[in-house]
RNA sequence: GCCGAUGUAGCUCAGCUGGCUAGAGCAGCUGAUUUGUAAUCAGCAGGUCGUGGGUUCGAGUCCCUCCAUCGGCUCCA
């Protein structure tokens, strides 16, 4: 007999042998029939594996995300299968769940998949599925394997040669093998529902000089409503995206004629902006931070010196020739060593610091072009940059100084769901990285330290580390769930050496300066373009172009409607009228669709009692009330969101 | 940069296997309507079908080049 302990924490004892389906039907027959995989001592295992020791127990089932996991790993092998029978050539790499759906990593040979076959292999992977062919796991030996791919899978081979013998298992369902550690759905039976999404390339061991293999895209339920429910959400999320809401509320634009990854911003979309900016710049001040403005482009020494040359040089836009043979200058991808030579242009006392210099700076990278999507990444951005020089001493207090900035920031606009990134070195590649090892030991932990103390909900990730030094960045996703990085804050110790940056100590001896370069929006593209999808449009009161439209019944009522616009100004409410001969239908529909947030209406009625009628953006009906008792609930809106720093 | 897809009017889209002067709705303009909570009616105008080349008697439609966009990969100072 086995002792089995339940997530709930009750033990119950069991004979040698016993599955977690056998468990699972102990406890109820609805569980049975749902659960779908399940973890011994935190292994993950399969419904069907036989216990034969004592443990805990988890069963998971289509509502937990190891349940999701193991359906749609499941279901990679059912594509595999399709491929394989479709595709007589295909070799398979690797084939695993993902935060929704799966993949599959194949090499096609000369055959090539495109969106016209999608319906061919899903009616592959269903006929498949219908046969509720079992998952069963297999040990075998590593010679065994190997010899199972040898000559017909070098992607497999080479996995399998770095696998421990004894740690090694098949996964065998219908006619079809593959080398798998395990989490599989009892029966192919249960995927009812299946969508190939898109083909992509993707490189062999994502290594960019590899080979690049096929990667097919797919997601599956258990039931029909649920894939359709899911595609609905997926046209839902489009609706959302920041492309097609700028385009919608003329925001921005991009020109073929200006070139790729090079945003227009629009005259709304301009005022937009420099609210932020605005906004930002007031709490900067608050901070102690003082602006400073740098040019455009910069001698291409000035990037020698800052080691970005040797780091980007030749992947960047190239330098600038000027009719004197002997000068290069380089559009400025980013602040640094402008602001470096800033602070250089004074003797500093220990007394003095920190200082932190600010600037909208706008910089420009050569990103390549399958990189550029919309104002998330692009060629020509600006930042909302700021370098801090202090004390080694000062550091850990700027740096949470900085957080608080980031989060006052944040808060204001509303984002709540943001995760913070500590990123560090890749402990393999050590030469990526500008100086000391024992300086970038320091500031990892300064960073660390930081994040843990303002109580942040941080995870490490290696290798993300810029070259010159650590990270925290913060992250958001966008309506499509892909993360971005907006919000950054950096440590670094190897500028403030290159560029020789010295204050003056107590001890009357020169020291080096730390360097703090952060930007809390990330860059005004990336931060508006995440805003549009996180609010979908539907801006804070403070921030939005245009607060209020005044919706005049007919033309014959202008002229109050323009009274009652100079009042709002006055108020230093953002307000525009519409006085065209159209009906109050349109008119409301049309200020819907501009998404703004209130609407005036204005009439007989209205300026017989020198008041006006309101309607709240989506038809929230206020009534009709004063210019005045208007201005109030503008007034509270505004601060309910926007804090003072 | 790489893999796959797409590109028709200001916007959203139709145009089947190549065949008469390339269509629709919205937006625009003109006129009528003077309007009370998500589209008033009528008329007009608007396109060298992303670019350059090719195949063909004939190309929006087939082939190639380039450009741009979209989904990924790689990259992201």
């Amino acid at each position: 007999m086995i002792k089995i302990t339940l997530p709930d924490g009750s033990v119950k004892t069991y004979n040698k042998g016993v599955t977690p389906y056998l468990v699972a039907k102990d406890i109820s027959e609805g569980l049975a029939r749902n659960v779908i995989s399940a973890s011994y001592n935190g292994v993950t295992i399969e419904s069907s594996t036989e216990l034969n020791e004592d443990g805990s127990l988890v069963l998971y089932t289509w509502t937990n995300d190891e349940g999701k996991k193991a359906f749609w790993h499941s279901s990679a092998h059912i594509l595999a299968q399709a491929l394989e029978e479709l595709y007589p050539n295909v070799k398979l790499w690797v084939g695993p769940a993902i935060e929704n759906g799966f993949y599959y990593d194949v090499d096609l040979g000369d055959d090539s998949i495109s969106d016209k076959d999608f319906k061919k292999i899903e009616d592959k992977m269903l006929e498949i599925a219908r046969g509720k062919h079992e998952f069963s796991m297999r040990s075998v030996s590593k010679s065994e394997a190997l010899s199972y791919y040898q000559g017909k899978n070098e992607y497999k081979v080479d996995l399998i040669s770095n696998l421990e013998d004894g740690d090694i298992t098949f996964c065998d369902h219908s006619s079809f093998t593959d080398l798998c550690r395990g989490g599989h759905i009892p029966n192919t039976g249960i995927v009812k529902a299946i969508k190939i999404l898109s083909v992509a390339g993707a490189y062999y061991k994502g290594d960019e000089n590899e080979k690049q293999l096929t990667r097919v895209y797919g997601i599956s339920f258990p039931k029909q409503k649920e894939l359709t429910q899911y595609l609905e959400l997926l046209e839902e999320a489009k609706k959302r995206d920041h492309r097609k809401l700028g385009k919608e509320l003329g925001l921005f634009t991009f020109s073929q004629k200006v070139g790729q990854g090079l945003p227009l911003w629009l005259p709304k979309g301009a005022a937009l902006r420099e609210r932020l900016e605005n906004f930002l710049k007031k709490a900067q001040k608050k901070a102690g931070y003082e602006m400073v403005i740098t040019p455009h482009i910069g001698q291409k020494e000035l990037y020698v010196t800052s080691g970005h040359y040797a780091k980007y040089g030749e992947d960047s836009f190239q330098p600038i020739k000027t009719p004197k043979e002997d000068e290069e200058f380089l559009l400025k991808p980013m602040n640094c060593p402008h602001h470096c030579e800033v602070y250089a242009n004074s003797q500093w006392s220990y007394k003095d610091l920190p200082k932190r210099y600010a600037e909208f700076g706008t910089v420009y990278r050569y990103e390549q072009s399958g990189e550029l999507h919309g104002l998330t990444r692009v060629r020509g951005f600006t930042q909302d940059d700021a370098h801090l020089f202090c004390t080694p001493d000062q550091l850990d207090e700027e740096f949470k100084n900085v957080i608080d900035l980031v989060l006052y920031v944040f808060g204001s606009l509303g984002f709540e769901n943001f995760s913070t990134q500590v990123s560090v070195r890749d402990s393999k590649n050590p030469e990526k990285y500008l100086g000391d090892p024992d300086i970038w030991d320091k500031a990892e932990q300064a960073i660390i330290n930081a994040a843990k103390d303002k109580g942040l909900d941080y995870y490490i990730e290696e290798g993300e580390a810029a070259f010159y030094g650590p990270k925290l960045d913060f992250m958001v996703k966008d309506a499509l769930g892909r993360q971005w990085q907006l919000g950054t804050i950096q440590v670094d110790y190897n500028l403030p050496e290159r560029f020789n940056l010295t204050y003056k100590g107590s001890d009357n001896e020169l020291h080096r300066p730390v360097m703090i370069h952060r930007a809390p929006f990330g860059s005004m593209e990336r931060f508006v373009a995440i805003l549009l999808e996180h609010t979908g449009g539907n801006f804070p009161l403070w921030l939005i172009p245009d607060q209020v439209i005044i919706l005049s019944i007919s033309e014959k009522y202008e002229k109050y409607a323009q009274k009652v616009l100079n009042l709002l100004e006055n108020d230093e409410i953002r307000a525009l009228s519409d006085n065209r001969n159209e009906t109050m239908g349109k008119k409301i529909r049309e200020a819907e669709m501009n998404k703004i947030p209130y609407m005036i209406i204005v009439g007989e009625n209205e300026e017989k009692e020198g008041k006006i009628t309101v309607r709240k953006h989506g038809g929230e009906d206020i009534g009709m009330i004063t210019v005045d008792a208007f201005a109030d609930i503008v007034q509270k809106e505004i601060k309910s969101t926007l804090k003072t720093f």
